[in-house]
DNA sequence: GGGAACATGAAGCGACAC
DNA sequence: GTGTCGCTTCATGTTCCC
């Protein structure tokens, strides 16, 4: 009875009713994983206001991969059914088998289609419901390498809408592995130009100088929030001294390590140095200095967290032509702004964003950034968890409707580099996804009434 | 007190050998 | 088909220092 409460207390905290969350676990059990919950519940509410009594049996039909790489995805399930013991038979979620949902990230990783990309992509028939289809259309994104089954989870909270996994090395000079679930087009995309460098030192020539040949990166890794100091930047230096010309392979490797984990570029004879937060900038496709007059760490931690603007561009690319006249976007989990800095170099009039952000650093970036460069009108809210169903209504009232919801929840709990509580999407961060999907949610009530 | 630096783990995947 | 190894990762908690 204690689960039972603290399940509903959890529900109605994200905005839902107390019938409704009760409804809920009679339906799917006091077992049911919140997320199961919730995703009964979004659904109740998509399935009345359609007057749909099936939707959950109408969703979940989209052919992601073709042929050959969805034979053997159940290929892999069944393996690992029977490495797991389960028989594949029950219709209930085992809390044993949720590997039994994970979703296979394509490789390489270059979602649906990419510009300039040679190889032959695999085919992509992809299906949408046509209550799922936009306006509202929506931009959903967080890290590709989540825990096992976080990805199902998402897409089926998302209508059973494929996931694109995209890794911008393909776009830039930096890896950053991403999953985008969304009901836009994927024909007649455009990227930005001019196009970003592919390579370190087409973006950064300086360092070739003092690049030694047996490091032989040519892109960096992923560019984190955190990043090295003087302590081991100096360690590697004197490593380096003492060494033979060139160093040991042990030698080698030490520094090579941590030049790939930190992303450290070679600044002098046996110096390494951290990229800084202005260079970070440019890879990631924001305006050089667009977080200039925060703390270094705040600038770091930003910029870690953010989009890559050149691969959310190029997705949202297609409402140039659909929305001449501008868009009304509302933007969860803003940041410093990737999203609106994408359309805003795609030429995309922002007449109304509605921002929710609750870290003050990146808000004030994102409302400078704004003051700068928009004539539209910008609405500031500080948190998800605020933002109630009945407000939304009213935004929709009053705006005539979102064009975008755009976002991408907390990565804390999902992200592999935390080595301390990597608990999924019910982590106390990662939890929040659950509001996007409720106002996402209601935003499609709000104009399905209109 | 707050910002910066430091030390830290493991899940998940691909490549490869057998 | 299976096991092993190497690599990558939108981070976190603690300590240090101003």
């Amino acid at each position: 009875m204690f689960e039972k409460d603290e399940k509903i207390n959890s529900l109605v905290d994200m905005g839902f009713s107390e019938d409704e969350a009760n409804m809920a676990i009679i339906r799917c059990g006091v077992d049911g994983d919140l997320s199961v919950l919730v995703d009964s519940i979004s659904a109740s509410r998509v399935a009345g206001n359609l007057n749909l009594s099936n939707h959950q049996v109408m969703g979940g039909c989209f052919d992601s991969f073709g042929g050959r790489k969805k034979a053997r995805l159940v290929e892999e399930r069944k393996k690992k059914r029977k490495r797991c013991g389960c028989t594949g038979q029950s219709n209930q979620p085992s809390l044993d088998c949720n590997h039994d949902e994970d979703m296979l990230i394509p490789n390489p990783m270059v979602g649906f289609n990419l510009p300039n990309y040679s190889l032959p992509l695999v085919r992509v028939t992809r299906r949408i419901l046509e209550q799922d289809m936009g306006p509202p259309y929506f931009y959903y994104e967080n890290v590709a390498r989540a825990p096992t089954g976080v990805w199902a989870t998402i897409s089926r909270s998302l209508y059973d809408i494929q996931p694109e996994f995209v890794d911008s090395k393909h776009l830039c000079a930096t890896a950053r592995k991403r999953g985008y679930i969304h009901n836009l087009p994927i024909e007649n995309r455009a990227p930005l130009l001019p196009s970003p460098p592919m390579t370190i030192f087409e973006a950064f020539p300086r360092y070739k100088k003092w690049w030694p040949s047996w490091d032989q990166r040519t892109q960096f890794n992923c560019l984190l929030t955190g990043v090295a100091g003087p302590k081991l930047t100096g360690k590697i230096g004197r490593a380096l001294a003492s060494a033979d010309t060139p160093p040991s392979q042990s030698i080698q490797k030490y520094v090579i390590d941590h030049c790939k984990r930190y992303n450290l570029v070679w600044v002098g004879k046996n110096k390494v140095a951290k990229l800084e937060p202005q260079e970070i900038e440019y890879p990631l496709g924001f305006p050089k200095d667009h977080t200039r007059g925060l703390g270094d760490t705040n600038r770091y931690k930003s910029l870690g967290n953010s989009f890559h603007v050149d691969t959310v561009a190029y997705h949202l690319s297609v409402l140039k032509g659909m929305f001449p006249n501008g868009v009304n976007v509302l933007s969860l989990f803003t940041g410093i702004g990737g999203g609106e800095v994408a359309l805003h170099r795609l030429g995309i009039n922002m007449r109304t964003v509605v921002s929710v952000e609750i870290d003050k650093a990146s808000k004030r970036i994102f409302r400078d950034w704004w003051n700068q460069t928009q004539t539209g009108t910008l609405i500031e809210i500080d948190d998800v968890k605020s933002l109630t169903d009945d407000q939304v209504a009213t935004y929709v009232t009053t705006f005539g409707g979102f064009d975008l919801v755009i976002g991408g929840s907390p990565c804390n709990n999902l992200a592999g580099c935390n080595r301390s509580s990597r608990h999924g999407l019910e982590g106390k961060q990662s939890v929040l996804f659950h509001h996007y999907v409720r106002i996402l949610n209601a935003v499609k009530s709000a104009m399905a009434r209109k």
